[in-house]
RNA sequence: GGCGCUAUCGUCUAACGGUUAGGACGGAGCCCUCUCAAGGCUUAAAUACGGGUUCGAUUCCCGUUAGCGCUACCA
């Protein structure tokens, strides 16, 4: 049975880097019909927030792809004290009673090599050890690290192939601190033992912590998961995306806010770092996950391509109003409903309605934003009539055509596209005027604007009465 | 500094020794048309650099350069 995990640590909102990282898990236990573990990462106790908790939760609800268990890690400190105790007791790690920070020279010169170990505590004998420890002195717990020179650890990562490391080159990491909570690696080991990870799937800011942690799993005596590493997720200057210094565009929220479709910003996020190979951009959640796998993942970094002037990567957006053109109307009306709520407008009663209303004007859209935005005037009477939609309406004879064209709709007992055409191609011959002039000022007077759907289409979406009375109106 | 990873159009990517280096977004242009989109068509745009290996390198090897990651009692 395959087993993914997706450990997120409370410190701040989603990220959209997390959010990569947990739909390619999602999708690579799905297309194994494995379980997904959701590990909530707090073992950072000073740097945890409920906010932040909150906010994760939020934007992997609103990605509404779901997991199949749910842990937090500080529940579990039992579990990883064992294995630092079970790791102590076989001498595979040793107590370093040395004070915090002081282990480190603040200004360590470049070029004098890392730090390793503390050669002192190393060697430190266990009944030594044990006997400061019981006198209550404060020490870390650190594994000791094999410095036999010619010892190196390797493994075959998923993604990024045979890779391995002297572990001449590892220091001698903490594996519990002073305060007796576990750091990451000791926690993540623990948890991915007890839980019965299969997969590690994770960014590629952990790969070289790997070699630390198959040394933890040796030191325990476990099988080892396969390991995946997913490039990252980094902004057009080539650095980490940080809300420091970009903003609202690392956070998964802002694009549900911004009216996006959670299916379209996962297709987005799917297509950075990995491909189906056969040209396919727009797939669905099920195109996704029958052509998900770890072959297809790149090994270099991607690029999300946004700037201060256009905050949305183009790509997302052009995915975007793709599905929201071709996913089926009965899905999209709840959101276009709720959107339109939200910004205060009143959708119709009438579903049937509705549908026909919003699959004739959601082809020009790219979010759902623009439906109550570009298409106010569908929704509500009172709408901005902008600039270059009055010219249409200064044209010579304009209004009175309209107030006519009102007279002869008023009269029509079909009022259906096909009958409302013939109305006004009849009122425009008899008048000896281009058909388009009616047709472009009707569409102006209607919605406000001077673009949009074929006006005969507007008609029916913005309903006979409105229709008489908005072309009287102007 | 040490160690690890990476390098194809502006961006996302395809080509796993032989292609006119393909597709998409974005840009430009044309067609369609009641406007605007959509759609269709056309077009500009890339193998970081230098060495090898090979009959032949985007592809394999080495070096250089650049970027990223790790080098915390952060994750």
């Amino acid at each position: 049975m395959t087993r993914a995990r997706f450990a997120p640590s409370p410190t701040g909102y989603l990220h959209i880097g997390s959010a990569h990282t947990f739909i390619f898990n999602w999708l690579y236990v799905r297309k194994h019909q494995g379980k997904l573990v959701l590990r909530i990462d707090d073992t950072d106790v000073d740097r945890n927030t409920q906010a932040s908790l909150d906010s994760i939760y939020d934007g992997l609800n609103w990605l509404a792809l779901g997991w199949d268990e749910c842990y937090r890690e500080s529940d579990r400190l039992e579990v990883h004290r064992k294995l630092a105790d079970e790791l102590l007791a076989k001498r595979f790690a040793y107590r370093d009673f040395t004070p915090a920070a002081a282990d480190v020279p603040e200004d360590r010169p470049h070029g004098e090599g890392p730090w390793l170990c503390n050669p002192d505590m190393r060697a430190l004998s266990g009944e030594e050890s044990d006997r400061r420890a019981a006198a209550g002195e404060p020490f870390v717990i650190r594994f000791r690290v094999q410095r036999d020179p010619a010892y190196e650890v390797a493994f075959h990562d998923e993604v990024y192939g045979p890779q391995s490391k002297l572990t001449a080159d590892i220091e001698d990491f903490a594996l519990l601190r002073s305060n007796g909570l576990p750091t990451y690696h000791l926690a993540s080991c623990a948890d991915d033992i007890d839980m019965k990870i299969t997969h590690v799937i994770r960014g590629q800011d952990h790969l070289s912590n790997t070699f630390k942690h198959i040394l933890i799993f040796q030191g325990a005596n476990a099988p080892l998961p396969r390991f995946a590493h997913l490039p990252l997720l980094i902004a057009p200057d080539g650095s980490k995306l940080s809300k420091r210094k970009h903003g609202p565009v690392v956070s998964v929220t802002t694009y549900r806010d911004k009216g996006f479709l959670a299916v379209a910003y996962i297709n987005f996020l799917c297509l950075l770092g990995w491909s189906p190979k056969d040209n396919r951009e727009q797939m669905t959640l099920y195109e996704l996950t029958s052509a998900f796998n770890l072959d297809g993942v790149h090994r270099s970094n991607a690029v999300v391509n946004f700037s201060e002037a256009d905050p949305i990567d183009p790509k997302a957006l052009w995915l975007n109003s793709q599905h929201l053109r071709s996913i089926p109307v009965a899905v999209l009306a709840p959101l276009v409903r709720k959107t339109l709520e939200e910004q205060g407008l009143e959708p119709p009663a009438d579903e049937v309605f509705f549908h026909h209303v919003i699959d004739t004007i959601r082809t020009r859209f790219s979010t759902l934003l623009d439906f109550a935005t570009k298409g106010r005037a569908y929704f509500s009477d009172d709408y901005p009539i902008e600039k270059q939609a009055l010219e249409k309406l200064d044209a010579p004879g304009a209004r009175e055509l309209l107030h006519e064209l009102a007279n002869r709709i008023e009269s029509d007992p079909e009022f259906t596209e096909a009958s409302v055409e013939r109305d006004l191609r009849k009122l425009a011959e008899e008048r000896g005027v281009k058909a388009g002039l009616i047709i472009n000022s009707s569409r102006a007077a209607l919605t406000g604007q001077p673009v949009g759907p074929s006006a005969f289409a507007v008609f029916t979406c913005i309903g006979r009465e409105r229709v008489i009375r908005r072309l009287r109106k102007v």
